[in-house]
DNA sequence: TCGACAAGTCAACGCGCATTGACATGGGCC
DNA sequence: GGCCCATGTCAATGCGCGTTGACTTGTCGA
């Protein structure tokens, strides 16, 4: 994780001291270095040196790793923005940003990454479900109206998970006309799910 | 990880000296501890214990750690069966098994456990990559018939893989009338892919 | 101005890990 | 039967980790 750790850009102003900006600037690490390593392979040393601070304020600030790692979680798991999307074109969108590659810089791919990362471990995987039901379906439920109930809101969120795991897979962008084709199926294949049917 | 290391039943004749066979009982074992487990929570010392080896023989034989799991990696990306797959039954029986829970003991949920570690991991996700596509997309491409090539592979491999994840966070079996909702559409999904569009 | 307490630093500990090299031993070949 | 190399065993080493406790330093109120 080396190449993650940059060593306290020496041009920055020193912080002032302010404990509620350490615990903000470790946090934001934290979920940073999670997403992109995993729980295993992300050291506090890691995550210190990312939020420009000290190791052992994180055992005081969080009460361990572990503690860190469950606010990083709730953090990342947020009241989301799923009432700003618009219901017309989002099926487009979203098989759109499918067919590209993904960007490592865009905090929705580590977000998803943090996730996943989650979801492989078998002592996070049910905290992370938990998590899911209440901050992911139970939004996606309302967005959808509630005529069909969870389970539509189940579907499109396996669906949404699943092409992220294959653009994460795949690496590179699609090109020229399997890209039309890719895009013009998910489009039906997400339409056909937050439809009337 | 100790609940998965039996020491090495006491009943069992001591196997003869056989390289070949050692390093089988290693590569099985590893299969299954890192499905379990993941990459950094399985020591060597865990899977030594399960093959009732020693440990001192896994960097003898695979390198080190990293090479035992690309090898074990390789291993179970293996040919699979799709062939044998009944197309007329094949969405609902899908369906069927991802309204049910994640067993476990199933050796195929360890697998897809496993294949998930592997690709959050930046450096072992282009290997899956290139396994994935040659040992998963080109079947199912076969198997569909090549009029629309490779993209409906992609989509259906796509909505497949989402579909497990999603039974893998989720934990419980699904009930009532949210199953049978859920388990119509999910087969309408899926054959809107395989179907003739 | 100065004291007190919060905030931050530092060194050290114990632990588990992968890996190494020296040593023991079984079994096939002459 | 007896050598000898492949095979297996064992102890030891070095490293990185999370965590702890003692220490220093900054900051704010009196």
């Amino acid at each position: 994780m080396t190449d993650l750790a940059e060593p306290a850009r020496p041009a920055a102003p020193p912080r002032r001291r302010d404990a509620g900006a350490t615990r903000a600037a470790i946090l934001e690490a934290a979920r940073n270095a999670f997403a992109a390593t995993g729980y295993d392979r992300t050291s506090l040393r890691d995550i210190a040196a990312l939020a420009g601070s000290d190791v052992a304020l994180i055992p005081r600030y969080f009460g361990g790793k572990e503690g860190l790692f469950t606010e990083a979680l709730k953090a990342t798991i947020a009241p989301d923005r799923l009432r700003d999307w618009d219901r017309s074109r989002f099926s487009r969108d979203v098989a759109e940003m499918m067919a590209g590659a993904a960007d490592i810089a865009d905090p929705r791919t580590r977000t998803f990454q943090f996730l996943l990362q989650a979801a492989t471990s078998p002592t996070t995987a049910p905290l992370l479900g938990r998590a899911v039901q209440e901050r992911f379906l139970a939004p996606i439920r309302d967005w959808l109206g509630d005529e069909a109930g969870q389970e539509r809101a189940r579907v499109l969120a396996a669906i949404y998970i699943g092409f992220l795991v294959e653009r994460l897979i795949r690496g590179a962008a699609l090109e020229g006309p399997e890209r039309t084709a890719f895009i013009e199926r998910v489009t039906a294949v997400i339409d056909g799910v937050i439809g009337p049917g």
